[in-house]
DNA sequence: CACAACTGCTTCTATAGAGAACTATATCTA
DNA sequence: TAGATATAGTTCTCTATAGAAGCAGTTGTG
């Protein structure tokens, strides 16, 4: 019978919680995976099956599970790159249009900027992993993208031609890297375009634009992406219920 | 022994969470007031504690009650007027200057724009409260805000003299119109300042501004307040994290 | 072959009770 | 009077158990 680990004066249903979440951000369980069911988790840690299911009442809660009544219980799957388009209304839903649309500007490695350093913790300067990137919906532009990674991790992603790179990076780093986003901090802003973030968005420059800086971090806390998005803010809206 | 209201195919619990939420959006229960134990509330609707527990946490999830350990649980005070202010950063945190100050250019009855009338559910035109507002932080201008509210439920207000309505509205609103917010959903864009706001804030006009609409409700849904704040994007932040 | 019924699994709801941990107040002691 | 101690009331943790409700695949039936 495993056995729960860590500081034995927490409760047990935080310890179990504990296990399930390194599990998951050491890769032992995926995305899209099934844990096991409540009862198997009672039994194989000598617990009752509240506590357990307690447990996993804390990891649905921070959006680690998600929970099928009748069917099972799931490490939920962190879809938010469509996350941030959501924040973007455009004039139409019909299909007329080509939809979401990625374009790469430019990927090499270059040395990380101050900002970018900090929120990777890294030392200014080291050599990254840079790109810059278009994203357009229906063929007009609406964000443009300044996205920079560690070298140590993602590596393998030089090697790809970047015309395969598809509309979404985050299953890109999954599938080429091992590297899984769990969650991200993300920190918004306005100021006025420049002039070349002007002339790719297609707007006037000095008109006000919205600022997103992302830093996206896997299921160990560890700061994987750092991002500074810009996009048109005439089209932007962003909802938030404070209580 | 009082009896669990509402359709009887629902939880227990959530039929307990009803009700208490309902004591609340009626005024029995006011913001800071005790609720009561969890003993109490069991033996009360005949429940097994653990039920009533689960209603508890519900409504403790939710942010409507306040749990403290050893004490008791709360109704919890919604007091995120001072939110807003949050988002904001400024120059120092350093102890110089006054403070957040509030500034009423001016109330009148008028009638309701597009906008407000929707969010109110109201009807365009209709006569209501309107009041500008100019909020400073150290005696420099930060939030422009415009403020819509229905005639029918604050219509005590105009008896008072603006001078003594303070830095934050939503106390005033329960004072003297027993009218309590319970939350609010807010929409954020940013835009080019106009001639009058950006004077009103100092900076040039065509300057980027965050836009903020936001439209308040009381513990039963009903839409209290709406207002559109404009502040100066250069002291803007906004922070969310997303999964 | 189509459809209903059954079975085994899951999560969900609910009960009952015990002791730990924490808070605040009252009481006792030096 | 000041500080330690006891006490009552609260939430928090945990155990143990039972049945309801929902899902999916299997089996039986017409």
């Amino acid at each position: 019978m495993p056995q729960l680990k860590g500081d034995e004066r927490l409760p047990r249903y935080q310890r179990l919680a504990d296990v399930l979440r390194q599990e998951i951000s050491q890769g032992a369980r995926s995305p899209g995976d099934r844990v096991p069911s409540e009862n198997e988790l009672s039994e194989q840690y000598g617990l009752a099956p509240g506590t357990a299911r307690q447990a996993v009442a804390q990891l649905v809660a921070e959006g680690v599970l998600e929970r099928f009544h009748g069917k099972g219980t799931y490490v939920r799957k962190p879809s938010f790159d469509h996350a941030l388009l959501r924040f973007f209304r455009f004039r139409g839903l019909n299909r007329e249009g080509s939809g979401p649309q990625s374009r790469i500007l430019g990927r090499e490695i270059a040395h990380l900027p101050d900002a970018a350093a900090e929120g990777l913790r890294l030392e200014a300067g080291t050599p990254a992993i840079h790109m810059s990137r278009l994203r357009l919906f229906d063929d007009s532009p609406v964000l443009v993208e300044e996205i920079w990674l560690p070298l140590a991790l993602f590596r393998p992603l030089l090697e790809l031609p970047v015309e395969d790179f598809g509309p979404l990076l985050y299953p890109l780093y999954e599938d080429c890297c091992d590297q899984v986003i769990a969650y991200a901090d993300e920190e918004l802003t306005a100021e006025a375009a420049d002039r070349t973030t002007a002339e790719l968005l297609g707007i006037a420059p000095g008109a006000p634009v919205i600022v997103i800086e992302r830093l996206s971090h896997g299921f160990d806390d560890t700061a994987l992406e750092w991002r500074r998005s810009w996009g048109r803010a005439d089209q932007f809206h962003y909802h938030t219920r404070i209580r």
